[in-house]
DNA sequence: CGTTACATTTACGTAAACGTAAAGCAGTCT
DNA sequence: AGACTGCTTTACGTTTACGTAAATGTAACG
């Protein structure tokens, strides 16, 4: 009964159990450091990442459920390192969300008339197939 | 009151018609004749879209809103080209718009879900942010 | 004939979010 | 020692749906 990897002696995370825990791709994380979205130690050749870098891919992950860019998302992370408890900064920060959040809604606005559209379109469709059908069984 | 543009007489639309009616720049017109989605008669260098060009525009716009991909746009279209009314594929056309219906609903209740993980979060923040003004204030 | 107003072509650029190939090193198993 | 495994790097490729720039063409108006 050994313990290959122990994780919690270090506290911090090989690529591998970042992308065990977070279910992203080594190519991902790698991605996201060329980006500057992520600055694991670098040990050598090799990546460590730190309780920080768990917290950012844990908003960089959140800002991608909400439709912001990457870049939008660097942007925000670094104001965040920079200033993280100025006033003006979060009154941005939530004018920003403001903003995407009516995007979203927009979005969700035209994906129901999308929606609308094509069943519609589905059921006309159907019953003109079963007309056709009725027509040529006999 | 002269008429500079008789549309009426040659049946066809030039490109800045085609523009006009359907919100479309020029470039897109050619970039669809490129894909083969479009094919409209060339008079020497000019483009003269005919009405079959139109109603396969009016399709692939809506395609396009339902999320359909240009490539399966063109799929479809070209299997009605050579088949139209062909009951086999008229089914395979509906599965194919069932299996993107659901694809569409799928999309919208996690769009919904992040909106309403945004609201909460800005909820919350905005909360924390007036407590925060409270203090200052002081 | 000259200008104006479009039209056309080719070719390169864009953005997002990675995928993939090629090749090298480190540590481990045999 | 040699192989195997897994990690690393760099660099180029992919997809979608066009945008943009530059150079050229052509038709009609006056």
């Amino acid at each position: 009964m050994t313990n290959p990897r122990p994780i919690e002696i270090t506290e911090t995370l090989t690529i591998r159990d970042m992308c065990d825990t977070y279910d992203v791709t080594p190519r991902t994380l790698r991605f996201y450091e060329s980006k500057e979205l992520l600055s694991p130690i670098r040990q050598g050749t090799k990546r460590l990442f730190t309780r920080a870098d768990r917290a950012r891919l844990q908003l960089i992950l959140r800002g991608k459920r909400f439709g912001f860019s990457l870049e939008d998302i660097r942007q925000l992370l670094d104001m965040y390192d920079r200033d993280g408890s100025n006033e003006a900064q979060l009154s941005r920060t939530f004018d920003l969300a403001r903003q995407r959040l009516l995007q979203m809604e927009a979005q969700r606005a035209e994906l129901d008339m999308a929606i609308a559209e094509l069943k519609t379109q589905l059921t006309e469709g159907e019953a003109a197939l079963a007309a056709f059908r009725r027509e040529t069984a006999a």
